[in-house]
Order: C-alpha cells, then sequence, then structure tokens
DNA sequence: CAATAAATCAAGTGATACCTTGAACAGACG
DNA sequence: CGTCTGTTCAAGGTATCACTTGATTTATTG
C-alpha cells in the first residue's frame, strides 16, 4: 500500500534527526555548539577530531537542520540552528542518563565519583543570587565567560581556579558553574573549595540551561 | 590520553540512545507505546513488520533501557519504560517538524494537506470542555478508547465516524483528537464534519501529550 | 598574481546496521 | 506428553556509516 510508503518515510523523517546525533562525536560537537558558535578548525581541535572529518559530522547536523552556518572571512562558523535543538539535546542527554545505566558507569569513569558533591538547582540558585547570598565562580574559560555568564558570577576559569580559591573566605556558600552537568570543572572547583572548609556546591546544568530558562546573563566584564 | 577515551565513551552513550530512536520502524514503534503496552505480534502488525524484525527492533529498545517488558502467558507486552521516554519521542518529533523542512513534505504526502484544518491546543481545550462547550470525539480504536481518553470524550472510531457525524448538530463546536499530531484519522473527522457545516478542530496534540500534562483523563465507560 | 589558511570534496576501507529466512525455545492446553 | 502459539536466536547478504588520506575549492594577504 501506498500509504505505509508515506507513512514509513515520515518516520525515516523523525529518526533521521535522532541518526544525527546517534554518534558520540556529533553529540559532542552539538554539544560544544550550545555554548556558541565555532568555526570547524576550532571545534576540530576540542573534539580531538580531524578537520575533514569535523566537517563531514558538521554537515549531517546541516542536512538535518540542525546547526546554520555563517562565513566570515576565510573560516565558517557554525552554529545551532536555534534554542530547541540544545533542549533536544539536553532532553537526549537526561533521557540516556536516567534510561541507561551504562551512562552512568562511563560518567564516572569521567569525571571520577561524584556522590559527594552537592549540587544546587538553577531555581535556588536565582534565588539565592538575588538575595546576594551567595558566590557564584563561572569555570569555564574565559572566552566564553566573556561571550556570556551568569549575572553576578565572577570568572573562575581552570588555570586560575587554585589562586581564586585562595582569596575565599572560609565561611562564604560558593556554586560553581561550567557547561553543563558533565562538565569536569566545575566538579573540580567543588572539590578543591571543600578541601580548603568552603561551603561549595555545583549548579545541576551549566550556562546553556540557564540562559534558555530565561535567568538573568551578563555580557563581557 | 585516557581522559579522551572516557569522554568519547561517555557521548557515545548519550548518542546510544539517540541511536536507538535513529531508524524509522524504531521510531513508530516508540510511537505505538506511547498509546499502551503492546504484545511483540500486535506490534509487528501495527507497524507492518515481520515478527522477528520487531522483535529485534524491541531488543534493541530494551538495551538502551527505553521500553521494559513482561511476561503474560505465552507472550510479551513491551511497553515504555518511563513518561520521559515519550516526552523525549515528541520533543524528538517536534524538532524533526521544525528544523527539517522535509519533514513537512512527507506529513503532506501522508497526511494530505492540511493547511485548512484548524487546530486547538490542550490548554484551551481542557478551558472550552470545563465550561461544557465543546464536543470532543476520540477517533482512535474502541480499546484504546477504553484504555484511557479525554475526560468527557466520546468514541468515534473510523469505522463508526460516518454514523457519528450524522448525529452531531450543525452549529455544535467540536474537537477530534487522536494518537497524536500526525495521526491521519483526527484530520479525516475534521474534513468530514466541515463538509457538513459543523465548526470542527482537531487537538494539536495526542492523548498522550494530554495525560503527561496532567489533564483530565477517564477509562473505560 | 602567487602563497597561505580554512574548509570541503572524493575515493577507499573496515565496521556496523537492517532485514530475511529458518530454526530453537518457552508457556499453555488438550 | 505432544501440539500450538508467541517470541527469540543465529546466520547471511546488502547497504550504510565512520574514518583516513590526499586533492580541490574559496577567500585572504603579501
Amino acid at each position: 500500500m501506498a500509504e505505509r510508503a508515506a507513512k514509513d518515510a515520515l518516520y525515516g523523517g523523525f529518526a533521521a534527526v535522532a541518526k544525527a546525533l546517534g554518534n558520540g562525536h556529533r553529540a559532542e560537537i552539538v554539544d560544544v555548539l550550545a555554548q556558541g558558535e565555532r568555526s570547524v578548525d576550532a571545534l576540530s581541535r576540542e573534539v580531538d577530531q580531524t578537520v575533514a572529518n569535523t566537517s563531514q559530522h558538521l554537515q549531517v547536523l546541516a542536512r538535518t537542520g540542525l546547526v546554520r552556518t555563517r562565513r566570515e572571512g576565510t573560516r565558517v562558523l557554525y552554529r545551532l540552528a536555534s534554542d530547541d535543538v540544545a533542549s533536544f539535546w539536553e532532553t537526549l542527554r537526561g533521557v540516556a542518563a536516567t534510561h541507561l545505566a551504562e551512562v552512568e558507569v562511563l560518567a564516572t569513569a569521567y569525571l571520577g565519583d561524584r556522590s559527594e558533591i552537592e549540587r544546587i538547582s538553577a531555581a535556588e540558585l536565582a534565588e539565592r543570587l538575588a538575595e546576594g547570598s551567595v558566590t557564584v565562580l563561572d569555570v569555564r574559560p574565559r572566552s566564553e565567560y566573556a561571550a556570556a555568564h551568569i549575572r553576578g558570577a565572577r570568572p573562575a576559569p581552570p588555570d586560575e581556579m587554585a589562586a581564586v580559591a585562595e582569596m575565599i573566605p572560609a565561611g562564604t556558600e560558593v556554586v560553581a558553574y561550567c557547561r553543563g552537568p558533565y562538565c569536569v570543572y566545575a566538579d573540580d572547583a567543588v572539590r578543591l573549595l571543600r578541601a580548603r572548609g568552603v561551603m561549595a556546591r555545583r549548579l545541576d546544568t551549566g550556562l546553556p540551561a540557564w540562559r534558555r530558562a530565561g535567568y538573568p546573563v551578563a555580557v563581557a566584564g
């Protein structure tokens, strides 16, 4: 029946989008692009892939409409097509975390034991920030801090983290955040601060989710 | 670096979930299971696949934790592992619809021109229902109506639709709903009723989304 | 107009996915 | 205990995917 063929084609279309995220490297690319646009070359270094391979993965994503490009001089900048794509990626990550037991094992292998790292939700952090009762540290690279950060957060990139930690008085309440829930640096920061007796937690999401949820964001300085 | 291998493995884990939905037949299976649990055999007939193939697809879904099974006598009943999976599937479908131009073409090929079919959101329908100012028709098979339906809706399965349409006085406001946004029957019902001068619209989602959103559902009678 | 830098393309190879077929297994029931 | 029904398993062929390598295109710069 022709109707069956049309139905198969339609579901095949839906599946095409899933297939686009059905590769670890492409998933990582989307995760990076959720932070902001990147050139092919910058991306390829960030995901440890050859430029050619990265380019091909980006074209797969482009073909399914998940990313868009713009040219700037000699380089091509890729970005996510919309916030929906970032949400979708985070939904996928969440489903994987809650349904695929393997993910927890892999996360522990990558990030170490996280059982002692306390978390705080975006909603709670927003409240605390409004009260002024918390110090927020952005542990991403400076360039990303400059592009956008949680309003009121101070920069604490990995290589400066130790120095920043020195200056935090014991007794302060600190929240560290990063690109997302599986970013190492926020965990590291919490461990470092805890070891110094500071009451530190990590935001349970990352900047992209914070921004999309409509919480206050600042740029540059 | 070992860290890179661990990171790749973690992202590979996330991607595995996407890969599970990265096949048209599996996507359709998930869509059907969002309606309720099914035996392998029933599913295979519903998606027009051999039993062996359906079984294999189900095992792929089970391996990624998206579906669970329970045994009942000689048959094995599969169901979605949680409502999260249904939400995830709907998110995927939404992203595909808004980002992959091809999907609109395929949807039109399958469902026909939908530009004249008016839609109503779940929120608005809930309000109208509370006022009692609308007649709601469930155009799914009777067995699904029996399992769960929008509270106040009356059954109008495809083969009885014509008869039901006869009994609807012109001037009534009608809303038809179905399994989801890409279900033919709701569209057909709206076309039929409109042709008879009835003010008919379709719910823009389906019963699973309605239920998950917390709107009132009734069972059986 | 070279020369350079960034990205894409094209071709080839090894691995994985999908579907088919036929056999094997597990409960239910006479 | 056989028989039936529903499900899973195993093996095979074909197609698609992922990655590599080296050539090619596009825009910038001396």
